[in-house]
DNA sequence: GTCTATAGATCGATAGAC
DNA sequence: GTCTATCGATCTATAGAC
């Protein structure tokens, strides 16, 4: 069980990268054996319903990694500023400072995947973990759920653009600029 | 010319409904054939080089539809404001209120397509004239830049987050707030 | 110009040797 | 547990009848 986690989480991570890059559909077994460096044999002793598994989860497993480095603590922290500034921190880092892609949102648009349930929860728990620590750092109710949900989605749209002008800069820019959305208080304006 | 005109542009919006909703690798011809009611041999008269020139004339047709009914307007109309009023509503229309995923966006995820060209003066076209047009509203020439990134970028995001979700809302609610972002000065702050 | 038939490659998945 | 061999289905693309 232990020895079989330790051995199986490395290969998720190479398939989560085909995904990552191929979608689900160019997400073929052979670009899959090619990644892990396994034959379909063992891929298919891995993941006994094969690529819908493998796909499943590599999403639950995204969703666990935000979960507990990125929605509890914007749940939990003291400082509900520090949770919100490691949220930034952790999400630059994760997407590689916007070079790597957002498997949920590619998944998003991507469509016709059995996977829309774990894609909505996971875009709706990172919304209402934001939106808790914006509001517990002061801001309105009404406001910190639109501010929630204008970060939430304008990281995605930062990972698209960014990647449509393969010009990570956009990313942290965009970045920089939620933070400072979130410092001052203009927004009380409407 | 104008006969065949006429006829191609009925089915390459019915191909570029495959895309937004398969992908490009998704786009099987079965599916293009069904959606076009078109036989392979029909299509292949129409795209000698088959899928890839769909899908480039695909792009290029929407490239000539921003152009034209968005990014025109918003370099050349009197009053800026009008051009960037004309434009959410020209965004929103195109979009279905966010029921419709932008194919550019789609693209710029999916990547190893060979249309990163075309995908990358979409984007860059667009912030081009909406910084022109903000700029000549009044705001400051680094303002205008950012805020026009900014939008751009975050119309992508909310249709992103739309499709997840299933919620024209956020796409809508998305819109009218990128319409207060420009109707208030509150952005000179920093 | 539209169709059907089909080629050749690759797809996801399985079987069975080791 | 890992591999190779192979299945049937589907893929893109072509050929040729009408």
């Amino acid at each position: 069980m232990t020895s079989s986690r330790r051995s199986r989480d490395p290969v998720l991570q190479a398939i989560a990268e085909v995904f990552r890059r191929h979608g689900y559909e160019g997400a073929s077994l052979s670009r899959l054996t090619a990644a892990t460096g396994l034959g379909k044999g063992s891929l298919y002793n891995f993941f006994p319903d094969g690529k819908e598994q493998m796909a499943a989860e590599v999403l639950a497993h995204i969703q666990c990694w935000f979960e507990a480095e990125i929605f509890v603590p914007l749940k939990e922290t003291e400082g509900p500023l520090t949770g919100i500034e490691s949220m930034f921190r952790s999400t630059e880092q994760y997407f590689q400072s916007g070079q790597r892609i957002c498997l949920m949102g590619l998944m998003a648009l991507d469509g016709e995947t059995p996977f829309g349930t774990q894609i909505q929860a996971y875009f709706s728990d990172w919304q209402a973990a934001l939106a808790l620590a914006i509001h517990s750092s002061g801001k309105l109710k009404e406001e910190s759920t639109d501010l929630a949900e204008e970060i939430v989605s304008g990281i995605q749209g930062a990972l698209v653009l960014a990647h449509a002008q393969s010009d990570a800069g956009i990313f942290l820019r965009r970045m920089q600029s939620f933070r400072r959305r979130l410092a001052f208080p203009c927004g009380e304006l409407q």
